[in-house]
DNA sequence: GTCTATAATACGATAGAC
DNA sequence: GTCTATCGTATTATAGAC
């Protein structure tokens, strides 16, 4: 595949990825692509055969993305809370985006999960990921027996926040919110787990 | 409009609600709800002229029994604590479903607070009216300057406990969560603010 | 008010020239 | 590898007989 091909194609699905974002798989359609890609019409089946392809593609580059994150993080920051509290810091850090097209791994899974179980499997990875490098970090921190538990409920966390952000328009919500949890990490981190939360 | 045309629009009405809901608005065709309704193809168009039409139609219905759901638990439950807890039990009651589909309320606002204001607005009020509710029972409760802010803090806790739950397919999570806010709730009641979560 | 037939368009996908 | 033209189907929506 030469160069020239490999940049088409990371065109079509960098732009797919974009629009299954801001507008919802089912609500995405070929010629949206065709249109933010620029690529024209039929080349597109030359590097995809149908739409759950593109899909599938779109995934791997959002997984690749995350792992390449999570480990950046991993190697800059030296102990579990700093990493946890890094985390936490996704939810400012892409508050407009929330706010406006809600979380680009929560929105998606939902949507999927309804009905569409094999494009579900694919996008629940990216859940898998975090969960994983999250547990290992609650080990880290003490909690291994109880590490996976506090991955998710984490994660469970920061889904109703962007959630409820997004379908509100509610920025200084996603704030508010975003510190409560950074104080359970810092309860957590010096030993008094009585909050429970 | 006879006895009977309000039943051939009523079952219009469920039919696509439930569609809505099963399989999302946009993945939900016209013949989707032909078919479920058993409704003649055209005759559809007798009572709504656009699908955004019935998609209206099916959130009246929705804010309908919802209102009518939290004005019997307003009766039937006297003290605030009550009524909070008996929210919470839509979790476990209703966890075959949102194991299944997620939650009725959180994924059409997902979906369509991406991009379609006008239909989101009709489905943000569930979210409204959820609100309010729980918001007049803190403050019964005692906590009147900051009843709203835990009211959306509920919601945004179901919200995260459904979607993770629907996403990992964790009935054990959503039992186990929900026991969680059960506790928050208790702390709440008995003056032990201290915990925040 | 009810129903069938069908229009008009948008959809995902293909064929084939270059 | 690239691009245009177009296919067949599913979509939303309408026309018009009863």
């Amino acid at each position: 595949m030469s160069r020239k091909s490999e940049r088409t194609r990371q065109r079509i699905v960098e732009a797919a990825n974009r629009l299954f974002y801001h507008k919802g798989y089912h609500n995405t359609s070929f010629t949206d692509v065709v249109n933010a890609s620029g690529v024209p019409r039929g080349n597109i089946y030359y590097y995809f055969k149908s739409k759950g392809e593109i899909f599938h593609a779109a995934m791997a580059y959002r997984l690749g993305r995350i792992e390449q994150m999570l480990q950046s993080w991993t190697e800059r920051y030296p102990t579990p809370l700093e990493r946890l509290k890094r985390f936490l810091d996704l939810l400012p850090d892409s508050a407009d985006a929330l706010l406006q097209y809600g979380c680009p791994m929560g929105t998606i899974n939902a949507e999927l999960a309804k009905n569409d179980p094999t494009l579900h499997a694919e996008a629940r990875e990216m859940f898998l990921r975090f969960e994983d490098w999250l547990t290992d970090q609650f080990a880290e921190l003490g909690y291994a027996g109880r590490a996976r538990e506090f991955a998710r409920r984490l994660l469970a966390r920061g889904q109703g926040i962007s959630m409820v952000a997004h379908v509100y328009g509610d920025r200084r919500f996603l704030m508010r919110e975003t510190k409560l949890l950074h104080h359970w990490l810092e309860q957590l981190a010096s030993g008094e787990d009585q909050a429970e939360f």
